[in-house]
RNA sequence: GCCCCCAUCGUCUAGCGGCCUAGGACACCACCCUCUCAAGGUGGACGCACGGGUUCAAAUCCCGUUGGGGGUGCCA
C-alpha cells in the first residue's frame, strides 16, 4: 500500500458554466493523472460565497461526465474546509509571516495614486501591530528581498522579484478565508503532486510558494502552465464575451470524442502528427513537457472537422441512437408524424452528410413534414429560373413515376431517360424534382429519398410544386 | 506604469544545431468522381516577426528590438 506518485486536481470554481478552457485544463490533467497511473480528484473552489452559485457545480461535473473525464474519489468543497483555512491564518499570525490590516481597499488605492499610481498595498499596518476589529483583514508578510522562483514543467524557471509582490490578503474582513491560502492549505492535504492550470494563474504561483514555504508545508509541489485558449483576437476565452461553454457544444450536437480528441490538439501535437486518433492512444503519446507555450485559437471549423470524421465513424445503429435527441425535442415537425423505422432507412445516407447532429432534421424533415417547405433561393433558381425546364422534367417525372417500379434504381431509370432523350445533364434534370419533394436543391440522395416518400406523396408533391410554377 | 509569459503557413501543430528545398492537419483554390450536397482522390497557393551574435553549419542556442497575451481585487 502506497500513495500514488502523482495526484492532480482540477479546481474549477463555480461561478459560471464549464467552459472550454476549463475543459481543457480539466483534460490535460486527466490525460496526465491516467497515463502515470496518478489521481485526478476535483476540488470545487467555493471560498467566495457571493460569487459562487451551488446549482452550478452539478453542470460543471455533468459537463466533465459528458467528457468522459472520471475522477477519482468525491470531490472536495472548499467552503467545507474553512477550519482548516482559519487554522493556517492562525499558524501564520503566531509565526510572525502575516499581520492584522485595517486598511479599507479604497484607503490602499487612495494611498497608490498618491504614490504615483502604482497599485498595491504599501505595507501600512506592516508594524502596527493591530488585532482581529471590525473591517480588519490579515495579510501575508512578504520578504522585502529574495526571489521565489519554480520549475515549470512547460516553461522552465520562472522567476519572481519579492519585493514587486505586494502583502495579500488571505483572511477577508468577514472571516474568510482567501483562495490563495485555501488553495495552499488544500493542495498540501490532499496530496497533490502536480499542479496544471491555465497560465493565466502563473503569477499567483510564487504567493502559494510563499504561504507554503511559511506554513512548514513538507515536500514539494511541481507545477505546468497550460497555454491560454484565446478567441479570434487572440484574448483569453472569456465566458461574457465568447460563446463557449461546453453545453452550447453538447446541445449543437458535437461528439463527446470528437471534442476531447480536438482539446488535445491545442497546445499539443503526437510526434507522428496523427491528428485523430482513439483517446487511448493519446494517453500513451501525450508529454506534458511536449506542450506548447503559447496561445491556442479555438478553430470550431477544425473542430467540426474532427466531429464529421467521428460521426462517419459511428456505425449505424450507433448514429441513429446519438442522434435521437435532435429528432424528438424541437423538431421542424409534428410529434406523432415521426417514424423511426423510416428515419432508419434514411440514416446511413444523412450520417455521411452532417457534421453535427442539429444538422439531422434539416435532412429528413421532407418526409415527416406534410408539405415540403420551400427554400426561397432554391425556388427561385430552379424553379422560377428554369421554369421551362422544370415543366418539362416534372411532366415527365409525374408520367414515369406513374408506373415505374418503386424503387431508387427504377426511379432513377425513369426520370433520367429525360437526360438522355434530351441530351441534358442529370444534374439539371432532378434539380426540378428535388426541390418539389424536399424543397431545397441540396439533400439526402434523391432516389432513396423517394423511395422512402412513396408513390402517393412523391406524385402529389410534384404535382403540387407544378402548379406552383405557374402560380 | 510595474511584473510574468509567449513568437514556425490564415488557424492548430511537427521540428529540439546538419536528415528543412521547413512536414502534417483545418480552412482556401483547381481538377477528378458524382443525381444535389457531402465524403473520397489528385494537385496548388500559403509560414520560420526583425536585427545582431555563437558555430564549419541556426527555424532550432544567446542578446536585443518589435509585436502579442496574462496578471496587477477583501474574484478564482
Amino acid at each position: 500500500m502506497s500513495t500514488p506518485v502523482v495526484r492532480v486536481r482540477f479546481a474549477p470554481s463555480p461561478t459560471g458554466y464549464l467552459h472550454i478552457g476549463g475543459a481543457r485544463t480539466a483534460l490535460f490533467n486527466w490525460l496526465f493523472a491516467r497515463q502515470q497511473g496518478g489521481e485526478f480528484v476535483l476540488r470545487i473552489e467555493d471560498t467566495d460565497a457571493e460569487r459562487s452559485r451551488p446549482e452550478l457545480i452539478d453542470i460543471i461535473f455533468r459537463s466533465l461526465e459528458w467528457l468522459g473525464l472520471d475522477w477519482d474519489g468525491t470531490p472536495i468543497h472548499q467552503s467545507e474546509r474553512e477550519a482548516m483555512h482559519l487554522a493556517a491564518v492562525e499558524t501564520l499570525l503566531a509565526n510572525g509571516s502575516a499581520y492584522w490590516c485595517s486598511c479599507s481597499s479604497e484607503e490602499v488605492k487612495a494611498r497608490a495614486e498618491a504614490r504615483g499610481g502604482t497599485p498595491g498595498y504599501d505595507g501600512f499596518c506592516r508594524k502596527r501591530n493591530l488585532g482581529a476589529g471590525d473591517g480588519h483583514v490579515v495579510r501575508f508578510l512578504v520578504p522585502e528581498d529574495g526571489t521565489t522562483s519554480f520549475e515549470d514543467l512547460i516553461r522552465g524557471t520562472v522567476s519572481f522579484e519579492n519585493a514587486v509582490l505586494e502583502d495579500f490578503v488571505i483572511l477577508r474582513s468577514n472571516g474568510t478565508p482567501m483562495f490563495h491560502l485555501a488553495n495552499a492549505v488544500d493542495d498540501a492535504d490532499q496530496g497533490i503532486t502536480h499542479v496544471i492550470r491555465g497560465e493565466d494563474l502563473i503569477n499567483v504561483t510564487p504567493k502559494v510558494l510563499l504561504l507554503r514555504e511559511a506554513l512548514k508545508t513538507p515536500g514539494e509541489l511541481i507545477f505546468a502552465h497550460l497555454p491560454l485558449i484565446v478567441n479570434e483576437k487572440r484574448q483569453k476565452l472569456s465566458k461574457r464575451r465568447d460563446d463557449v461553454s461546453v453545453g452550447d457544444y453538447i446541445d449543437r450536437g458535437y461528439l463527446s470524442e470528437a471534442m476531447v480528441n480536438y482539446l488535445a490538439t491545442l497546445g499539443w501535437g503526437p510526434p507522428d502528427n496523427i491528428e485523430i486518433r482513439p483517446l487511448g492512444e493519446i494517453i500513451d503519446l501525450f508529454r506534458l513537457a511536449d506542450v506548447g507555450k503559447s496561445g491556442a485559437f479555438f478553430d470550431v471549423k477544425k473542430l467540426q472537422h474532427f466531429n464529421g470524421e467521428y460521426i462517419r465513424k459511428l456505425s449505424v445503429p450507433q448514429f441513429i441512437d446519438r442522434s435521437t435527441r435532435w429528432l424528438n425535442v424541437d423538431t421542424p415537425w409534428e410529434a406523432d408524424r415521426f417514424d423511426i423505422e423510416t428515419f432508419k432507412v434514411l440514416a446511413p445516407l444523412v450520417q455521411e452528410r452532417v457534421k453535427v447532429l442539429s444538422e439531422v432534421p434539416g435532412y429528413v424533415d421532407f418526409v415527416f413534414s406534410p408539405d415540403p417547405v420551400f427554400d426561397e433561393d432554391s425556388w427561385q433558381k430552379v424553379m422560377v429560373k428554369g421554369a421551362d425546364l422544370a415543366t418539362a422534367v416534372l411532366d415527365h417525372a409525374l408520367a414515369g413515376f406513374a408506373e415505374c417500379e418503386w424503387t431508387a434504381a427504377s426511379l432513377e431509370g425513369a426520370l433520367f431517360s429525360y437526360a438522355d432523350e434530351h441530351e441534358i445533364s442529370k444534374g439539371k434534370v432532378q434539380a426540378p424534382v428535388r426541390v418539389s419533394v424536399t424543397g431545397r436543391s441540396v439533400g439526402p440522395p434523391l432516389f432513396e429519398s423517394l423511395e422512402v416518400l412513396g408513390r402517393d406523396e412523391t406524385l402529389r408533391r410534384l404535382a403540387n410544386a407544378k402548379s406552383r410554377i405557374r402560380g
